[in-house]
RNA sequence: CGCGGGGUAGAGCAGUUGGCAGCUCGUUGGGCUCAUAACCCAAAGGUCGGAGGUUCGAGUCCUCCCCCCGCAACCA
């Protein structure tokens, strides 16, 4: 039976339209996902939304909508969203969805019964028109800070988490299983700041807030996010439902992929949370850089500058969804923040994709044409050139696999992969088929040259599927090539000799990257 | 002294256990002509944030200082 590997995405908040930074978390989940199905690998694939909490009720009330008209817009949105860029989940949850507000039901009952759940009060800063609590941290000069008036001293009835008790074995987690949490530098951050001052218990529901699942027992306390959040990942699976195959099937989770700000979330209280509940714990949960946008965090909070025109929703249709998937999955190095700006996305569709793999496509393809009517010729020899191509196409593909299995690496993956285009090119460059084409006497030469050529691009074009799937596909299917596995793109000439390739145009055309500018310009002036 | 990350060529970044400073893009010069003014080769460009120290030798180890950025517990 094939290996599982279960891979998840944080559950977004849909309080606003989702970000480019909201498509990098779910693109890398796709990529990884879709390289482990190259692999051979039964992949479950998880995304979704968290619905609940203050913000949502108040975003439906702004719109003058209820919450669920409110939340299936924005779902709706969400999903044509995934869509455009090709993300191919397996399951999109709700956390409106009866199954997941049961199981979250009974989740905590059974904290409560096991004793991990207890009736306290929360004592903190509240604002009375806003009916929220601050932290001391929080307030902007002593006030509240999302309307600047003055907060008093409020206490609330609520039922807390005894995550005190579990900063032992969590140390204990770190340190048996240095895997963990991923990339390691963050494991001193959560030691330091989080379990060696001690932790505290948690706030696990609130009286105040109505938008969320009740506490079944007690119904006048919603569960906080915490409880109802975090639990997606099981409850996505069947956890907690009639059917809870699919659980046994995939949990735990080969991958939490999360952006560095939840880290603490995942690697301190959700295993706590599943340490409570007698469930294994994740493998691994990566917490993944930013993606900055001259300098700042490119988040739903901060205001993104007009110059610029960052919305996936226009940059996908315009330059191919490849393209906006390749600058999110390139550019990012693992584990830290990477830079965004449309300047760099522009350079990097022409050097990469335009110059790099699609000109060499283009370049290949007009040979066979020319000088072998788009059949497919034997390799007939193998020149010592030959056998440094292969090596070198068989090193990016032992290189791909590594940085994807080891660290979730899809920016060096990538790179990997590239080397392959860029060697390709190389080898046109030194093996001269245009040359050896005006040479009767060297046809043989000349159909090896463009077979090994042929054989290359096949490689990395079935490796870049997990990447780029549609210009992959263009290209497979000009090949025809029939299934995408692991397997062949560890062997050359897998390709029928004496099969005829079909006509492919231009992959990604070369921009006029002042041109595009300016046009990108106008269009954000037009949308205001 | 709260914790952590970072300061290396015009830009973005690599630099393993200390051993001739690298990569990509850009720039400049040359080559090729199959190709999307693409491709290939070469060159220019760095006092490795600053000051001390250890060492035959420091981007790398130690000390101090400066600058940038996150986190700092209930912000989804």
């Amino acid at each position: 039976m094939a290996e599982k590997f279960y891979i998840t995405t944080p559950i977004y908040y849909p309080s606003r339209k989702f970000t480019l930074g909201n498509c990098y978390t779910t693109v890398i989940c796709d990529a990884v996902s879709r390289f482990n199905k190259l692999l051979g690998k039964d992949v479950f694939f998880m995304t979704g939304t968290d619905e609940h909490g203050q913000k949502i009720a108040q975003a439906a009330k702004n719109a003058g909508k209820t919450e669920m008209e409110y939340l299936d817009e924005m779902i709706a949105d969400a999903k044509d969203l995934w869509k455009l860029l090709k993300v191919d989940y397996d399951k999109f949850i709700r956390t409106t969805d009866d199954y997941h507000v049961s199981a979250v039901q009974k989740i905590f009952k059974q904290l409560y019964d096991k004793g991990y759940i207890y009736k306290s009060a929360y004592k903190g800063k509240y604002c009375v028109p806003c009916e929220s609590f601050w932290t001391e941290s929080q307030l902007i000069d002593g006030k509240c800070p999302d309307c600047h008036r003055d907060v008093i001293d409020q206490e609330e009835e609520s039922y807390f988490f005894k995550l005190s008790e579990f900063g032992d074995r969590l140390l204990d987690l770190y340190k048996n299983d240095p895997e963990f949490l991923q990339p390691q530098s963050r494991v001193n951050e959560m030691i330091n700041n989080f379990i060696k001052p001690g932790l505290d218990d948690l706030c696990v529901t609130r009286t105040s807030v109505k938008w969320g699942v009740p506490v079944d027992f007690d119904p006048k306390h919603t569960i906080y996010v915490w409880i109802d959040a975090l639990s997606n990942y099981i409850t996505g699976l069947g956890y907690g439902s009639d059917d809870d195959s699919m659980f046994k099937k995939y949990w735990p989770a080969d991958v939490h992929v999360i952006g560095k700000e939840i880290v603490r979330f995942h690697a301190i209280i959700w295993p706590a949370i599943l340490m409570a509940l007698d469930i294994p714990i994740p493998k691994r949960v990566f917490g993944h850089g930013w993606l900055l946008f001259g300098g700042d965090k490119l988040s739903k909070s901060k205001t993104v500058s007009s110059v610029e025109c960052v919305d996936p929703r226009i940059l996908a249709p315009r330059y191919t969804p490849d393209a906006v998937r390749y600058i999110l999955l390139r550019e990012i190095p693992f584990g830290s923040d990477g830079n965004y700006s449309t300047e760099l996305f522009l350079e990097r569709i022409n050097s990469d994709l335009a110059n790099n793999y699609g000109n060499l496509v283009s370049r290949t393809f007009s040979m066979l044409k020319k000088y072998c009517s788009s059949v497919i010729p034997e390799a007939l020899e193998e020149d010592d050139i030959d056998t440094e191509l292969k090596q070198t196409v068989f090193k990016a593909v032992q290189d791909a696999k590594k940085y994807i299995e080891t660290n979730f690496d899809v920016s060096k993956a990538l790179a990997s992969i590239f080397e392959i285009f860029s060697m390709a090119n190389k080898y046109i460059e030194n093996t001269e088929p245009y040359r050896l084409a005006k040479d009767e006497e060297k046809k043989a030469r000349l159909g090896t040259v463009l077979r090994n050529l042929l054989e290359s691009i096949r490689i990395g074009t079935v490796l870049l599927s997990a990447f780029l799937p549609d210009c992959s596909k263009s290209v497979a299917d000009a090949l025809h090539i029939e299934k995408y596995d692991y397997e062949d793109v560890k062997e050359f000439y897998m390709l029928s000799a004496g099969d005829t390739v079909d006509e492919l145009g231009i992959l990604f055309p070369r921009l006029d990257i002042q041109k595009e500018l300016e046009e990108l310009a106008k269009i954000e002036e037009n949308k205001q």
